[in-house]
RNA sequence: UCCUCGAUAGCUCAGCUGGUUAGAGCGAGCGGCUGUUAACCGCUAGGUCGUUGGUUCGAGCCCAACUCGGGGAGCCA
C-alpha cells in the first residue's frame, strides 16, 4: 500500500514500505516518518505493542534507513497527510549510514553536489509533483485538441539563430551541434500535420550564472498551420490558464508546503494583458502608469523601503547578538536567537541586494533606449506592475529572430510575442508569427550571415504550399520556477546542468 | 568575457582596529525523558581556517595570484 492510498485503509490495517524521512524517539516510544515517494506518514512503534525486540530495532533506525511497517491506519488531524501507523510490525531493509543531508539548513553548493540525496526532501519532493502536473497538462491540453506530439532532432547540423551558443559534438567525423530549438522542424511538421507540438531537451552553451539559466533544458514548442500572431497568443494564454488551473486543482497540499501564495496563480486564470512593444517601452520608461502605478516611482518608493528595512534588520540583529553576549541564557533560547539572527542575516543579504539592483533598474528603465530588445532589468521592470503574465508583440525587427512575419502595416516590427511572468520571474515563452515569404527569408539569411545551404530545406517549406503559420517555446523550467515561486531554477529540474555543474 | 560578494568542524555560521589554548548551533556517539512535529535536557568526540606566495616580531584576519562557489551584466526559454 501507498501513502497516498492511507485514507481508503482507515480504522484497517495497512502496510507500507519506504524510507526514514525523521525520528523522533522517548522512552517507550519511536516515531518514524515514513516517506514512499507518494507522500509522508508517522509511524508509531510503541514499545508495549511490539515488544522489545522489534522495539529495539525501530529504536536503531537511522536516517533514510529502508523498512516495512505494518500497523493500524488512525485518522489524525495533526499529521501532514492526516493519517498515522500504529506500528504492529517492523521489517528493516537497511540501516542507512550516517545521512548526509540534515534536518537544518544547508547552503546551495552542498545541496547540489547531493543533488540525487536532495531530491527526497519534502520540498524537492512536491516541486517535483507540481513538475510532474505541468508536465501532464501540457500534454493533455494540446492532445484533447488534436495537436500531435512529433520529436524533433537532437543532433543537428545548422544553427537555428546563430552558432555562438551551440554545444558541439562529432557527428561521425563532421561537426554536429545539440539544438537549441526544434522549431524549424515544428515548421516543417506543421506543414504535414497542422497542429503540432514537440516536447524535449534543449541546449544552450551560455556561460550564464544567473538563477534562470541552464544549459541543458526542456521546451515546448507548438507550430499551428493557418494561425496568425493573436490566435497564437490564444493558444499561450489557453495553454497556460490550463496548466494553472491542473495545478492548483491537483497540488494545493504541494503549494501549501513549499509555501507558495496562490493568490498570484489564482489571478493569472484572467486574461493576460496584451501590449505592443512600443506601450511596453512607456511603461517602463514611465511614460505611461499601469493601474495608476508608475514604474519609476513605485521602484524609488520600494528603495526606500528596502533602505528602512535594512536598518530595521540590522539592529536587530545587534539587539540580539548583545542579548546572547551575556550570561546566564538557556540552551534553548540560545539557540532560539541564534536561528533568528541566521534568518536575519538572510535577510539584509536579500536587502543588500535589492539596494545594489534597483538603482541599476530605475537607471536602466529611465534610460531605456526604444528599439533595443528587453533585458532582465526591464522584464522585471515592466512585470512588477502585474499580477498576470503579460504578452508583448510587434518587436523591432532587428532584435528578433530572422524567421518572423512582419506586421503588414509597420514593416519596422517583426511578429514575435513574448510572454512575461509576473513577480520578476521574465520570459516564459517566445514567439510569434513566421515568414511566408521565401524571397524576404533568404534576405534576412544573409543579413544574420547564416549558412544558406543548411536552409534550403526551411526555404522549401515556403515554396511547395507556404501558409501563414505561428508558434512559441514555453520553458518547461522557467515555468516550473515561476508557479512554485522558486528563487532558482536549478530546482525546478531533477539534475540541473549548468554552467560549472555537470554531477551529479 | 566583465562586474560584485564569498570560501573557518560532516552541515549552517560567528570570530572586533592583526596578538598567545579558533567558538556556537545542528548532525554523530553515549546517557535521560510515553505523544513528539526541525522534539527536548546532559556529556563526549570532531579544525593543516580553499591553494600558493608575500607583508609582519606575530596572519583565520592585511596584500597578490590562482581554484571553486553565490549573485548580476551580456545572451536567452
Amino acid at each position: 500500500m501507498y501513502i497516498k492510498e492511507l485514507a481508503s485503509a482507515e480504522g484497517g490495517t495497512a502496510s507500507l514500505q519506504g524510507w526514514v524521512a525523521n525520528k523522533r524517539e522517548s522512552k517507550g516510544i519511536v516515531f518514524l516518518v515514513l516517506r514512499d515517494g507518494t507522500g509522508f506518514c508517522q509511524c508509531v512503534v510503541a514499545l508495549d505493542q511490539v515488544g522489545p525486540e522489534v522495539f529495539e530495532k525501530a529504536s536503531g533506525l537511522t536516517m533514510e534507513s529502508s523498512v516495512k511497517v505494518n500497523g493500524r491506519v488512525v485518522r489524525d488531524e495533526r499529521q501532514v497527510g492526516g493519517f498515522e501507523l500504529q506500528a504492529d510490525g517492523l521489517e528493516v531493509y537497511q540501516v542507512a549510514e550516517e545521512y548526509p543531508i540534515s534536518k537544518k539548513e544547508h547552503g546551495v553548493d552542498f545541496l547540489m553536489d547531493n543533488r540525487h540525496l536532495w531530491l527526497r526532501s519534502s520540498r524537492q519532493w512536491a516541486i517535483m509533483n507540481i513538475r510532474n502536473t505541468i508536465i501532464y497538462s501540457i500534454h493533455r491540453y494540446f492532445q484533447e485538441q488534436g495537436f500531435l506530439q512529433m520529436d524533433a532532432p537532437i543532433f543537428t547540423g545548422n544553427a537555428c539563430e546563430g552558432t555562438s551558443n551551440l554545444f558541439e559534438t562529432d557527428f561521425y567525423g563532421d561537426p554536429a551541434y545539440l539544438s537549441q530549438s526544434g522549431q524549424l522542424y515544428g515548421e516543417a511538421l506543421a506543414m504535414a500535420f497542422g497542429r503540432i507540438y514537440t516536447f524535449g531537451p534543449t541546449f544552450r552553451a551560455e556561460k550564464s550564472k544567473t538563477r534562470r539559466h541552464l544549459s541543458e533544458f526542456w521546451m515546448i514548442e507548438p507550430e499551428m498551420a493557418f494561425y496568425d500572431i493573436f490566435q497564437n497568443m490564444e493558444v499561450i494564454e489557453g495553454m497556460l490558464h490550463h496548466v494553472i488551473r491542473d495545478v492548483l486543482a491537483t497540488n494545493r497540499r504541494e503549494l501549501e508546503l513549499i509555501g507558495r501564495d496562490t493568490a498570484i496563480l489564482e489571478s493569472s486564470l484572467k486574461p493576460f494583458p496584451r501590449m505592443t512593444y512600443d506601450e511596453a517601452v512607456r511603461i517602463i520608461r514611465g511614460e505611461q502608469d499601469v493601474n495608476g502605478v508608475n514604474s519609476i516611482a513605485s521602484l524609488r518608493e520600494e528603495l526606500t523601503a528596502a533602505t528602512a528595512r535594512l536598518e530595521a534588520v540590522q539592529q536587530e540583529i545587534a539587539e540580539r547578538e548583545a542579548g546572547l553576549a551575556k550570561p546566564g541564557m538557556k540552551k534553548g533560547e540560545i539557540a532560539f536567537h541564534q536561528g533568528k539572527i541566521l534568518q536575519l542575516r538572510k535577510e539584509q543579504d536579500d536587502l543588500e541586494e535589492d539596494l545594489r539592483n534597483i538603482p541599476q533598474w530605475i537607471e536602466s528603465a529611465e534610460n531605456f533606449q526604444y528599439g533595443n530588445d528587453f533585458g532582465g532589468s526591464d522584464e522585471t521592470v515592466l512585470t512588477r506592475l502585474f499580477d498576470v503574465p503579460v504578452m508583448v508583440y510587434d518587436w523591432p525587427h532587428e532584435v528578433k529572430a530572422f524567421y518572423l512575419k512582419r506586421n503588414p502595416d509597420d514593416q519596422s516590427k517583426a511578429r514575435g510575442v513574448d510572454v512575461l511572468a509576473p513577480e520578476g520571474y521574465g520570459e516564459i515563452v517566445g514567439g510569434g508569427e513566421r515568414e511566408t515569404d521565401a524571397e524576404k527569408l533568404k534576405q534576412k539569411i544573409v543579413e544574420h550571415e547564416l549558412p544558406m545551404e543548411a536552409f534550403e530545406w526551411y526555404l522549401d517549406l515556403r515554396r511547395y504550399g507556404s501558409v501563414p503559420h505561428s508558434g512559441f517555446g514555453l520553458g518547461l523550467e522557467r515555468v516550473v520556477t515561476w508557479i512554485c515561486k522558486l528563487k532558482h531554477v536549478r530546482e525546478s529540474i531533477p539534475f540541473g546542468r549548468m554552467y560549472g555543474r555537470l554531477l551529479p
